[in-house]
RNA sequence: CGGGUUGUGGCGCAGCUUGGUAGCGCACCUGCUUUGGGAGCAGGGGGUCCAGAGUUCAAAUCUCUGCAACCCGACCA
């Protein structure tokens, strides 16, 4: 390709509503374009990077057995009211009407439609099977942000796995997990996988894979000695027993004027430590008002509150509802004696006694709370947000806690989809069973983005060879007949080696050219003026270490396949 | 969905307080000179000032309503 017939709109600047250094990046190198929030064209660049992240990604699916298929992405609402994720998914789905009013949605993941599909497996010879499709899927997020990272159209893989059995599963989940890592390596972009929540899918093991980055929106709890690293929704620590001393025979109601916080309750006279002190948080879990209990120096993780109790819709309760179920306002709320609401506490509260808590009676509070005594307690649950500086839960280490990008995820479904469409096959016995599903997905664009969040300078991007729009740029300083010979004599041996060259044959001054490309990012540049043409030579410079050196004409474009080459494999 | 910010040529911004012919830099077009790190000079083109309503002799500027985008949070297979 030549670069004078190429749309490459370099911008100086990056609007200023870029923020995220791959969105400023994209934007400034003329890789995308934005038409509304969370919808990006591609331009013949970004294209181009795209398609190489995709065939990636598809060429190690592959390996594992993997299948592609094309899917629909525009679903009747009938399958996703049979899975029962029609309600479930809430607003994340666009949905719209056809012509004849009935309700469509535009697919959000594809677990019913491949499962629709596999309803045809009959046998158990059959399996295992590997199903995978790239396309764009539709999430109506809340606030799309940060260029391609989060975005409301964008295309994905997933895959899904069918087998006979729970240890089918477990050999399909472990080949994607190795698959993944191969992939983001390949991608360039260095990965760990955590352990994750489900969310609303349900199942058993869930591994996200991780990109450390300011940029992302996921915090990771994480230990530096052992292998432990799990999504903060997730995560869990070891925490230091506390002496509560003597139990009290009965509570002690005590007025506490004005103090309304945890940390007023501690500086009260009487009070106590916030660590022994019980936060009452009343929330609204689909529609009904349920007390939450957690210790007082801790934070709930509503992540966690929904996958305890499986609920959907959970938002904190408003003043009115508040002191209509309590009869208090926010600062003497308690869960002593509460027996109208179901009541949650979190498991760092098992057994302890001597506690203090709001009284449900405006400045008054109770000490001498035991909770397993006082508490009628629904459920206990882990709901504590684990913070940086607690115990590593397997060996003891202060955790950290990391930012990152989640680039992959995988887990396990079971037999749920299955279920509901009727997945089942004969089994050796003839015995009809459900197929066991696990689900694997993996964004594209988002993963593109997370390699330039990884593989940046001041001068713009710097892409890993696999995935470059154009391996090599061939930078002509002149546009005169002997230059543009040389040029065309080195790209037409690149190309023969197989080598994606773009040829800089713009009639554009020095500077232009070389800030241009390494803002692209194009991993190695060959330099053709005066200079080096008198000697025969053309310089190379490797984008990365700006390492420059002479090579002759001759021995160019060989050297850099090379390059390629072992850079690829 | 709460909080904050912002909408002025393709991009970055000024102008708004105090209403009076829409400006700067970059980019773009033409010519000449230049030519190894975002050239110089001269000339030129391009804007419903987010939209609608209102106030006024007069609105980019003041008022109201709406829309959009971004940032923080909530949310997020």
């Amino acid at each position: 390709m030549r670069w004078s017939k190429l749309f490459v709109p370099t911008l100086r600047d990056a609007p200023n509503d870029a923020v995220a250094p791959s969105h400023r990046l994209l934007i400034r190198g003329g890789f995308i374009r934005q038409l509304h929030a969370g919808h990006y064209s591609m331009l013949p660049l970004g294209w181009r990077v795209h398609q190489k992240v995709a065939q990636i990604v598809r060429e190690e699916i592959d390996a594992i057995g993997g299948q592609e298929f094309s899917l629909p992405t525009m679903h009747p609402a009938s399958i996703w009211q049979e899975s029962g994720r029609w309600d479930t998914m809430g607003e994340i789905m666009f949905t719209l009407k056809d012509r004849k009013g009935a309700d469509l949605a535009l697919g959000v993941t594809h677990e019913e439609i491949f499962a629709t599909v596999a309803a045809e497996l009959t046998s158990y010879k059959q399996l295992p099977q590997v199903w995978y499709h790239i396309q764009t899927k539709f999430r109506d997020e809340a606030r799309p942000k940060s260029g391609l990272l989060r975005v409301r159209e964008f295309a994905m893989k997933d895959s899904y796995s069918f087998d006979i059995d729970a240890a089918g599963l477990d050999a399909a989940f472990a080949a994607h997990d190795q698959a993944y890592r191969r992939i983001f390596d390949r991608l360039g972009v260095p990965s760990f996988g955590v352990q994750a929540s489900n969310g609303a899918m349900g199942g058993t093991d869930s591994i996200e894979f991780m990109t450390k980055s300011d940029a992302g929106e996921d915090d990771v709890i994480i230990c530096r000695k052992c292998d432990y690293a799990a999504n903060i929704e997730k995560a869990i620590s070891s925490l230091p027993t506390i002496d509560d001393g003597e139990a009290l025979t009965e509570t002690e109601k005590f007025a506490t004027p004005g103090v309304l916080t945890i940390a007023a309750l501690e500086a009260f006279e009487g009070g106590a430590a916030a660590t022994q002190q019980l936060k009452t948080l009343v929330m609204v879990l689909d529609k009904v008002i349920t007390l939450v209990v957690v210790r007082g120096d801790h934070q709930l993780n509503t992540q966690k509150l929904a996958d305890a109790t499986g609920a959907i819709d959970i938002r904190p309760a408003g003043p009115d509802e508040t002191m209509k179920a309590l009869g208090a306002s926010p600062g003497s709320l308690g869960a002593v004696g509460v027996t109208d609401h179901p009541v949650i506490v979190d498991e760092a509260l098992r057994g302890r006694v001597n506690m203090t808590t709001g009284a449900n009676d405006d400045g008054w509070h109770f000490r001498g709370v035991s909770v397993e005594r006082d508490l009628t307690v629904g459920q206990w649950a882990d709901l504590r947000e684990v913070e940086a500086g607690e115990a590593c839960p397997n060996c003891g280490t202060p955790l950290e806690v990391d930012r990152c990008i989640e680039i992959g995820h995988i887990f396990k479904l079971g037999t749920k989809f299955a279920d509901v469409f009727g997945v089942t096959v004969a089994d050796p016995d003839g015995k009809v069973v459900p197929v066991v599903m696990g689900s694997y997905g993996i964004g594209i664009g988002r993963n593109m983005a997370a390699a330039v969040e990884a593989n940046y300078d001041d001068k713009g991007i710097i892409w890993p060879v696999s995935i470059a729009p154009y391996e090599v740029v061939i930078t002509l300083m002149r546009t005169d007949e002997e230059t543009m010979t040389a040029g065309e004599t080195i790209y037409d041996d690149l190309k023969a080696a197989g080598v994606d060259a773009l040829l800089d044959d713009r009639d554009a001054r020095a500077g232009v050219k070389f800030a241009d490309a390494e803002l692209c990012g194009f991993p190695f540049r060959i330099t053709l003026g005066p200079r080096g043409l008198k000697n025969g030579e053309a310089e190379f410079t490797i984008r990365s270490t700006e390492e420059t050196t002479n090579v002759a004409l001759g021995d160019i474009a060989g050297h850099v396949a090379d390059l390629v080459r072992a850079a690829k494999s």
